[in-house]
DNA sequence: GCTTGTCGATACCCCAGAGGTATTGAACTT
DNA sequence: AAGTTCAATACCTCTGGGGTATCGACAAGC
């Protein structure tokens, strides 16, 4: 199967319409449906469900597509992190949320400057683009943190772990107490949780308000419009709000990710920096 | 990049001779060397270094090399298990080592039977065999042992960890011993440890004799040429040896692997049948 | 019911490019 | 100097990927 046929088929899967996916693709529909069907015939196995004229997937198209998707990132991950070896030889691009980890990240870079390593290009993205990054090849490394990424295909070390903090505006009844539940800020209904996005970057319905970074986080609940749960760490800069520990709230894990059956030395290096220096232990070897 | 140009890739990587390569893909040498340049065009990265008539890897060709490897595995993987699922819509392939992990299995496969689990293919195959059939798609789900598996890039759950002892023949002056180090077996020069293949197949140089499966290694031990290092639970059979425990052997850990981002619910069910059968908690999520 | 619009499949054409054979030319070996 | 090895080049063939035009089935609108 060459990678041709898998983008061809994702983009179908995806779209579930010809003319759209073949739009963007960029190329005319007929070659695409052409591609499609010799692609079944190849593999033996009907991917689409042509009832009429709407089509769905079949179980093994279901399976092609969340496999395939895998192994695309693979592919593309390779060729970039190809071209990156020879464009800048020795440089590692780190990525990690811009905002998040940053003691864990500081400390990171000293030790690893400590043991002569080689130039980090630091990467400060968006939600889930650490992820994204690592998987296509843009990164080599990320920060990453658990459970709100998903580190599967990944090896990992853990660095960092604590607890949750939940953000009020000052003034809110909840905000003099000492210690609070993720049940008493979810029984208020005129403080309600934000919506983060999706890994796809949509938004699932709910009362919160639509909310994409951390400054934005902060402004919603100093205008009184949200609550929040973030990690202990999480910069309030010098924003007006009230902090009050969560006592039952899921602890925030961060960790240093790289794709598997990494040879490079200088990732390696960095690696071993990290973890050394945050004398914790590597949980996938 | 197509997975056509990686195999080709990887085959001249491999090999570092367009001839030999060439045979390897079942072509003409002149196609092949064009299409490497051509990707080096593409690309607009050397990965050879052509100096005379020898070829070597450049740094950003061996990042290819081990990326590309693993890139292609997960495009492998992903057309046979969508072939597999169509084919047998429902079934789960498991692979594991022939006569290791016996307990386990049992356990396994009855807790999964008991859920009303669907059909289960067990493949015992040889040494290293698992985790390539899981790596390239011959299998759903694979029983991995640790340290000895690469894992890398699955997800796993661990089942059961257990100590290992030392084989020896009857009569052999340590075989009366209580218990033994490790170093106790290397000092004997007449008793070597004998040598496993190495994930290519091929054999390290060294004093023991190479060894492909378990029933030989006993044969071996029991004809007083090799003493050996197995897992507590690996079957001795009838064999006549004598079996001490080893104090500072690493301990062997039998885990359930399978692909990262599985959504097949027959694997989640199995992957909950064990590991609740074995009371044990997963690694990564 | 007939029309119109939508959407996937078919028919047919073109040419880029993958693969083959014959040959060259550079770099080692003897 | 002659011979050998091995990648690169020249040149040819033809498969098959992509485009346009069109058909045929299905749904919605009047």
């Amino acid at each position: 199967m060459e990678t041709r046929e898998l983008r061809y088929f994702i983009a179908v899967a995806e779209e579930l319409h010809f003319g759209r996916a073949a739009d963007r693709l960029q190329m005319a529909q007929p070659p695409l449906s052409r591609a499609i069907q010799q692609l079944e015939r190849r593999l033996e196995v009907s991917l689409l469900e042509r009832s009429g004229r709407r089509i769905a997937l079949t179980p093994a198209g279901e399976v092609l597509l969340n496999e395939g998707r895998v192994a695309l990132d693979a592919v593309r991950g390779a060729e970039r992190r190809t071209r990156r070896a020879a464009a800048e030889p020795g440089q590692i691009v780190l990525a990690t949320k811009a905002g998040a980890a940053n003691e864990v990240l500081t400390k990171l870079l000293h030790a690893y400057r400590a043991s002569g390593g080689a130039h980090v290009d630091v990467q400060l993205v968006g939600i889930g683009e650490p992820e994204r990054m690592l998987r296509d090849g843009r990164a080599d490394v990320a920060l990453l943190h658990l459970p709100f990424d998903e580190t599967s295909g990944f090896e990992l070390a853990e660095l960092h772990t604590e607890g949750q903090v939940a953000l009020l505006p000052l003034g809110h009844p909840l905000a003099k107490r000492k210690r609070l539940r993720v049940s008493d800020l979810e029984a208020q209904p005129d403080l309600p949780l934000p919506r983060w996005p999706e890994p796809d970057g949509t938004y699932l319905d709910g009362p919160g308000p639509a909310v994409r970074d951390h400054v934005q986080l902060l402004q919603l609940v100093g205008l009184g419009r949200a609550c929040a749960i973030v990690p202990e760490s999480a910069p309030v800069f010098g924003s007006a709000l009230a902090v009050v520990p969560l006592v039952d709230a899921e602890p925030v894990t961060t960790v240093i990710a790289w794709p598997p059956h990494l040879r490079s030395v200088a990732v390696a290096e960095l690696v071993r920096a990290a973890t050394t220096g945050a004398s914790n232990e590597i949980l996938v070897t």
